[in-house]
DNA sequence: CGCCGAGTTGAACTGAATCAAGAAACGTGG
DNA sequence: CCACGTTTCTTGATTCAGTTCAACTCGGCG
């Protein structure tokens, strides 16, 4: 079990509501706010749902994969705590989702519906800003991804995957670190075995 | 030179602003609304670039790529008529950009400043609500491409290729397609040679 | 005409996948 | 707390998709 982090210091970190506001608000809601515990191995989103609302990682670990049509699972990204969890296409666009969410660890998450938002605060310019910096942040972490598997090696990757995720190696098996980076599980132990190498070498 | 696509008919087609009030804000603005015509082989923005506006493509086509550290070109995604071409990363959070933006034929674009939006309605919300589809139809985008990457061998990369942008194999060098699959120029030669043989052969 | 960039083709090479087998770690029930 | 089966990880041998390097073709263009 890993720390707790708060919804609310999250949405500090995030917007720019006021810090005063933001609790009032946050304790006047407090009954629509939904938390849900799931326990390791639990799926609290599978392809063909209609995702309605995103989810924020209280503690705990989730991640977010696709099944290609070999029967392969791909990683997208790991939800750890401070996370927040959602297929924005799904829920955008109103269609089913591909990706299945599954707990890697017993998590608690805040449902978050999509009108969620725009009931903490009336000032729409602000519940937009955050909302959108919400979206820029995915966007810049999905860019780095695609720039990252047209160029990088698979030991770059993984060294890569490291400095982003300095503690999921130690928290997840190892093949899902693999199948995050799109390679083989026995390509990743080679991998660390060669970075061990060189290490001593040194 | 293919067809040109009215910046008028963009906006109507991704938000919902009234139709009558958006021509008449667009002919008010007229005198804000830069035009730019570039050449083939000029580049409206390079690595170091603080990048302040995006670009509505009304005709022609650009590329968008970075190039690694061993001097490998990258193509993130070209720029047909009809498109909008932004680093929204340099853009939101003000950092210099790591990408190129070339024109591959002669053309010319909308430059819309970052305030251009709401300077066409006064309705935050809608406003609001159309950076929201663009910034979603990014996402879409650049999630496909990344299960694409993770799963896809170079032959089926370049069959959806082709299905997404059925006419740019016709509009530039087959290198540059090759660069935006990620692989080498003579893989993508030999996959065509393939599935013609493929062809043939049924 | 001769040059040059783009595309093709062949041959050798290589990073990573696959297949297979064994070792280690893990969890569960007795 | 141990024994057992299951899952995960490692290691080796082999294969394969795609790269690299080099030679050659083709079409455009000064």
């Amino acid at each position: 079990m890993k720390e707790l982090v708060t919804f609310e210091s999250f949405l500090l970190k995030n917007s720019t509501f006021d810090e005063e506001n933001l609790s009032i608000q946050l304790s006047l809601l407090s009954h629509k706010i939904k938390k849900q515990a799931i326990k390791k191995g639990d799926f609290i989103m599978k392809p063909g749902d209609n995702c309605s609302h995103s989810f924020f990682v209280e503690s705990g670990l989730l991640r977010y994969y696709s099944m290609d049509d070999k029967g392969k699972e791909h990683i997208l990204h790991f939800a750890p705590e401070g996370w927040i969890l959602s297929d924005r296409d799904s829920i955008y666009f109103n269609i089913p989702t591909n990706y299945y969410m599954e707990a890697l660890e017993d998590s608690t998450v805040i449902l978050l519906e999509n009108d969620f938002f725009t009931s903490l605060s009336t000032d729409v310019k602000l519940v937009s800003a955050f909302n959108e910096r919400l979206l820029h942040n995915h966007i810049r972490h999905l860019q780095k991804r695609i720039t990252q598997l047209l160029s990088a090696t698979a030991e770059e990757r993984y060294l890569d995957f490291v400095k982003l995720y300095p503690d999921i190696m130690l928290r997840v098996p190892q093949w899902m670190v693999a199948s995050y980076l799109g390679i083989a599980p026995e390509s990743l132990s080679r991998v660390r075995k060669d970075l061990a190498n060189k290490w001593k070498a040194q």
